[in-house]
DNA sequence: GTACATTAAATGTTTTAACGTATATTTGCA
DNA sequence: TGCAAATATACGTTAAAACATTTAATGTAC
């Protein structure tokens, strides 16, 4: 569906004003189905995306700065979110050795686990889109370009 | 800066699957601006939206479910944000004549100067983005059709 | 070495959102 | 008419975000 017809609003001021609306609306749609392929996992879209970052470091640990810069969505509190994640025994945290004010976290098998399960999941559920390679490649190029100052 | 740089991720699993990510980055970064950009006008994005689309009424007025039906994130609670904006003046709020279930929601003068306001600064600001008109029409096209089963 | 600034992470507080559910009104129909 | 089902909205509770502050460790200038 044209995004005219999803918020049913006929005409926009410029091509640039819809295209913004359209990203936030595909935004919020994208967000929703990857939510819903998580609940049966019991975690949050940022938890998986923090696990995700912690399995790129695997087996290595990483700081909660790491974790906190590599967000995609820029948070106050990554403390916070590992500490729900440890509760669950998905991380582990360590005191860092070479910096005593940094904590190491790390990915646990059982967080690589529920990782591996989810991933097959949300791939054929939220990351079913109806884009092929080609095209996907030519959106990325575009949203790139799109935060890039004019 | 182009994704893989920005999360500091330098493989992803396919063109897909990176288009997802920069997705969700983008539309997080986008948000940020818009968010900055309403500040000084003391409102949310969530907020902002809400008045477009009373505004896009005007002079008629919206019951909550229409808001709620078009706004840009999928919202449980259009009335309580309704709520917020009548608190500052920038809504009212009737009895709809036809049918007592229904809230008649219209914008206030106020309303609309905000938005007058606020829309000037959220266009030169936050639109200000690095696309012109045809490759924001050539986004809108490649969201239109993630949005659609493959 | 002491004083001062800087950094990493955690915590407290306030605001905002999500989720389910309740209430009131209207509608369709036996 | 009377009653079940549908609809529009509100609300209570719980969870998460935003923002500011605090604590502890480290680095640096003198």
């Amino acid at each position: 569906m044209k995004i005219e017809e999803a918020i049913k609003q006929k005409k926009f001021d410029s091509a640039t004003q819809k295209a913004v609306v359209n990203l936030m609306y595909t935004a919020s749609w994208m967000e929703s189905m990857s939510a819903a392929a998580l609940k049966p996992h019991g975690i949050s879209i940022q938890q998986y995306n923090l696990l995700r970052i912690l399995r790129g470091q695997f087996p290595n640990p990483a700081s909660v700065g790491l974790l906190q810069e590599r967000m995609l969505d820029r948070m106050s509190n990554a403390s916070r979110l590992v500490e729900k994640l440890r509760l669950k025994k998905l991380v582990e945290r360590r005191e860092c050795p070479a910096d005593r004010r940094q904590v190491d976290v790390l990915i646990t098998p059982a967080g690589l686990e529920l990782l591996e399960k989810a991933g097959q999941r949300i791939q054929s559920d939220a990351y079913a889109i109806g884009l092929n390679e080609k095209e996907a490649e030519q959106l990325s190029d575009l949203l790139d370009k799109m935060r890039m100052p004019k």
